[in-house]
RNA sequence: GCCCAGAUGGUGGAAUGGUAGACACGAGGGACUUAAAAUCCCUUGGCCAGAUCGGCUGUACGGGUUCGAGUCCCGUUCUGGGCACCA
């Protein structure tokens, strides 16, 4: 009988939906298991073979784990909020709604086609209100809720406090400024007043921040849109505003999610990029005071044990003390160096690294050495990071010695044995000199000359918080997230504007539905999309949406404008997927608490600082409010690499439209150009089919050498421009899905990035049909109840203790050749023995379910074999008949004596010690201890 | 510049410190066939030897530890990734 994959998989496709074999429900009696992918963005291009890579890796270890008796959670849904669906709908007037709907629809016909085990009846959209609602809700409760003392609190705390205390002994707790009041001055606020200082402390805020801003497109721009100050598309000039936007409290979380990396299990690599992202630095705060002056600043240093070689300071051009310091002869270079600045976006700023820079006017007191050191205003200072001025020590500073050398400052070495001649000396390492110089008369009684770097430091922070000068601070890179984006094809927030401060929509009044516009770009007033909508704005009276023409500001007011940012809707759905039909709350306690967090999460590691961040941010957001019960929502994470295409190319000589091939083309001016990989065969071009391809090559000429046009190619990511996608229906077309499935596993391992090849699948689908074969004779089940002889049962129990052990390790692509030995042998043993066979089904499920339900159906069996039991490993058929010794000669390993199976350590050692040769091969050692290592080998120790 | 990961045949890739190159692709040869497809068998890191057995060499490079190193340690080169005027 023949392998006719074709029948078979739509036959168990079909099954599977009416029989509701992966619909998974809370069950007491058994442990839970919860698989995750990360859910995709339904592109228009639908999936090519990349994409299920990761969902295939996970979908072997969700029925795995059901194999093994657990209740297995695996999921599915759609990150449907997106710009691409946006921007073919201001091309096209399209609705999202509707292009995102079609894709979803051409995914999820893809997907099935593949056989994964999602229990579909959970799928989530974030379109979808009655699954934004509960973003919504989640933003609220971040508006309504203060970090302090390293959890979110209810912001009516605050208030208490307040009431009673004013600022006075408020201590840790994460806000945008420090605000201090009393609380006579609290009371005496205004309404308005009061929610302007809240906004200091909410998680999330409205905040000031600096963005570019492109006053002709109306909207802001990311910094790769901007180029030279001009935007990319347009060439409409941009500049740096400040605005208004909603933003996310991240930076409160940082430490905690920082700590959060020690207790999961993700790869280094991946653990090792957020703590880079969250660039937790460990320093001082030190006060300087202004010569001649009542003011003083305060610069941030992680090397306090540099203050003996402090030669200047550097304000950033964005800082607030540059307008405070700038003295009047300087005004005029001041300001001609900030109009400079200003003009410089982040860009220019990375590509063109000049050094830059103005002097205040202004001088500093250094407080070790009482010297004043002239103050300057430079861009290679950041605002945005520690307090924006910085103490120069060009010795030991790359950058502020770059600075030095360029506007002739003085440089003062403070490591013995340094020379900074040439560059600056970086390295904490060494001891400590010239702290203080000993042609100097000590301005205070501090001396760190003799200790080693570490030791200054901590000695110096020691006397700075003893001496009330600063104190020691830890400085976090992680900035809070901006939250709002001018686009409609986003969740709306849940909010309206009363005397210009943000008010929240009532909780039972969500969701707040994203409302119908006609025009999809932003008003010509310059507003969000969402201002073209003309039902949009909120009833208090009526709790409800109305028209905007009437607004009254006093029952009726405007609705915000902006949307929420894509990774909004990703950063809970793993909670949702838990619970996704309940009405009442994001996830029930009780469903909470059963599934707890993803065990396993699989997906790209391009969204190590995106949406990983985000997500773990978000969740220890709701674990504070008790929403969910673990602080870490992905216990274990598997990054799947990246299918990459296989890309050809033809080459035109210029001006003309001549082909040639590969090997000439050297001899000829030529431009590369991609070709579809679908008329290139072995490199080898088709050249009629390329002529026919595009009505510009249809009178292409070609150089050929040996008769041939030979193409050359590269690995490239796999996308439509580049004429490389290999679409997954046309293998499972060709092949069938366990094909796919095998054949993506075999590619190598799933952590690893690897170009397609569509070649090699024969081979995976030469052993699915010899797998058939096994059980099926010419026209015949040819399964039999005999007693398996010890032979076959060693290749099943080998193939048992692999298979699991690489399920384990996710390392799938050495599984695949296991199968194929074991089935080889066995057909060479001519083994048709259900006590063999039956188990080698169970084994290949995980991997090809379709192929593994018809045979486990052939065997007799009603149910499905995802209820099966996964096999019992046994070591004691594995045992060698003989084991070899191995002895050590002149340093070489040499195989040599045998002994037989199941010998015990003595008796090994009796035996070894008996051979007269062992002892005399070991050049003076002796045997100390013999281990036996079953099914390979015997180890000696020696002394 | 700092941090992380990696480097094995023509290709994808295997090897708890224990016979390197499993398995697959590709290539070459053969069987069956009128022929093709399909299927099956043999060879396939390099060099040498050649009736045969075999020998030498070999996991980016240079050292080291070990009876024994692709694997562990030190240094170098290269590749991929992350962060980056972050003080």
């Amino acid at each position: 009988m023949e392998y006719n994959f074709r029948e078979i998989e739509k036959k168990w496709q079909k099954r599977w939906v009416a029989d509701e074999t992966y619909k998974v429900t809370e069950r007491a009696d058994r442990e839970k298991f919860y698989v995750l992918n990360m859910f995709p963005y339904p592109s228009g291009a639908g999936l090519h073979v990349g994409h299920p890579l990761g969902y295939i890796a996970s979908d072997i270890y969700a029925r795995y784990k059901r194999l093994n008796g657990f209740n297995v959670l695996n999921p599915m849904g759609y990150d449907a909020y997106g710009l691409p669906a946006e921007q073919y709908a201001i091309q096209t007037g399209q609705h999202p709604a509707i292009t995102t709907e079609a894709n979803i629809n051409r995914y999820r016909e893809q997907l099935d086609k593949i056989g994964f085990s999602f229990d579909w009846s959970r799928e989530v959209r974030t379109c979808e209100p009655g699954y934004y609602h509960w973003t919504q809700w989640a933003f609220q409760k971040m508006f309504g809720s203060f970090y302090s003392k390293g959890s979110a609190h209810p912001i009516e705390e605050l208030v208490a406090y307040f009431e009673k205390n004013g600022t006075e002994g408020l201590e840790d707790v994460a806000q945008s400024e420090e605000l201090t009041f009393t609380a006579d001055k609290w009371k005496a606020m205004s309404d308005v007043e009061k929610q302007q200082v809240l906004m200091n402390y909410r998680i999330a805020y409205l905040g000031e921040t600096m963005v570019n801003w492109c006053p002709e497109l109306g909207t802001v721009l990311a910094n790769d849109e901007v180029i030279d100050g001009v935007s990319a598309r347009g060439g409409f000039p941009v500049v740096q505003k400040r605005m208004k936007q909603w933003c996310l409290r991240v930076s409160a979380y940082a430490q905690r999610l920082l700590d959060g990396l020690d207790t999961i299990q993700w790869t280094e690599s991946l653990k090792e990029t957020q703590r880079n992202w969250i660039g937790r630095s460990e320093g001082a705060e030190i006060e300087f005071k202004v010569k001649d002056s009542d003011k003083s600043f305060t610069i941030f240093t992680t090397r306090a044990d540099t203050m003996f070689g402090v030669t200047f300071m550097v304000l950033a051009p964005e800082s607030e003390l540059v307008k405070e310091l700038t003295t009047a002869d300087q005004k005029a270079a001041v300001d001609e160096y900030l109009a400079y600045v200003k003009k410089r976006t982040e860009r220019d700023r990375i590509s063109d690294r000049k050094v830059t820079g103005v002097f205040s006017g202004s001088y500093a007191i250094n407080p070790f050495t009482g010297e004043a050191n002239p103050i300057w205003i430079s861009e290679y200072v950041l605002a945005g990071y520690g307090t924006g001025a910085i103490m120069a020590v060009p010795a030991h500073d790359s950058r502020d010695y770059a600075f030095a050398k360029h506007f002739g400052l003085p440089i003062v070495p403070l490591v013995e044995g340094c020379d900074v001649s040439e560059e600056s000396f970086d390295a904490k390492e060494g001891i400590v000199c010239n702290s203080p110089r000993a042609d100097v008369k000590p301005y205070i009684d501090f001396s760190l000359n003799g200790l080693t770097i570490k030791e200054a430091i901590e000695a110096t922070k020691k006397y700075v918080r003893e001496h009330n000068l600063g104190r020691v601070k830890v400085n976090y890179r992680l900035r809070d997230a901006i939250f709002s984006r001018q686009r409609y094809w986003g969740e709306p927030f849940p909010v309206y504007y009363k005397d210009g401060m943000p008010q929240m929509i009532p909780e039972e009044c969500l969701p707040l539905e994203l409302p119908e516009v006609d025009k999809f770009l932003p008003t010509e007033t310059g507003e969000p999309p969402l201002g073209n909508a003309k039902i949009w704005a909120w009833d208090t009276m009526t709790n409800k949406v109305v028209d905007c023409s009437a607004i009254d500001n006093i029952t009726v007011f405007p609705l915000e404008l902006n949307t929420m940012p894509g990774f909004a809707g990703s950063s809970a759905y793993y909670l949702r997927y838990m619970d996704p039909h309940n009405n009442g709350a994001l996830v029930s306690e009780q469903a909470d608490n059963y599934w707890q967090n993803v065990d396993l999460y699989v997906g790209g590691s391009e969204h190590a600082t995106g949406h990983l961040i985000y997500s773990r941010f978000w969740n220890k957001f709701l674990f504070d409010l008790g929403v969910s019960c673990k602080e870490e929502p992905f216990q274990k994470l598997v990054n799947q690499g990246m299918i990459q295409g296989r890309s050809n190319f033809v080459y035109r000589i210029k001006d003309t439209n001549t082909f040639v091939s590969l090997g000439l083309k050297d001899k000829y001016d030529v431009t590369p150009l991609h070709v579809d990989v679908n008329i290139v065969s072995g490199d080898v071009l088709d050249t009629d089919a390329f002529r026919a391809w595009r009505p510009e090559y249809e009178t292409a000429e070609f150089i050929l050498e040996d008769g041939k046009y030979v193409c050359g190619w590269a690995v490239e990511k796999m996308s439509k421009s580049m004429f490389n996608v290999v679409n997954p229906d046309m293998i499972v077309e060709k092949f069938g899905a366990d094909t796919l499935r095998l054949y993506e596993m075999f590619l190598g391992p799933v952590e690893q990035a690897k170009p397609w090849d569509t070649n090699g699948i024969d081979g995976s689908h030469r052993f699915l049909k010899k797998f058939w074969n096994l059980f099926w004779g010419k026209d015949a089940f040819a399964v039999t109840d005999e007693e398996p002889t010890p032979a076959e049962l060693k290749s099943l129990h080998k193939l048992i203790k692999k298979v699991t052990e690489d399920i384990e390790n996710f390392s799938y692509n050495t599984s695949i050749p296991a199968f194929m030995i074991a089935t080889n042998e066995l057909t060479s043993m001519k083994c048709t023995k259900r006590a063999i066979l039956e188990p080698m089904v169970v084994l290949i499920a995980p991997f090809a379910p379709h192929i593994a339900e018809e045979l486990w159906e052939a065997l007799g069996h009603k149910t499905s074999v995802c209820d099966a039991q996964w096999p019992a490993f046994n070591e004691k058929y594995l045992v060698e008949d003989t084991v070899k010794m191995m002895v050590a000669f002149n340093g070489k390993t040499r195989f040599g004596i045998e002994f037989p199976a199941g010998a015990d350590n003595a008796t090994i050692e009796a035996v070894a010690r008996a051979h007269e040769q062992t002892p005399k091969y070991v050049e003076g050692k002796q045997i100390v201890k013999v281990i036996i290592v079953p099914g390979r080998m015997i180890n000696m120790v020696l002394k």
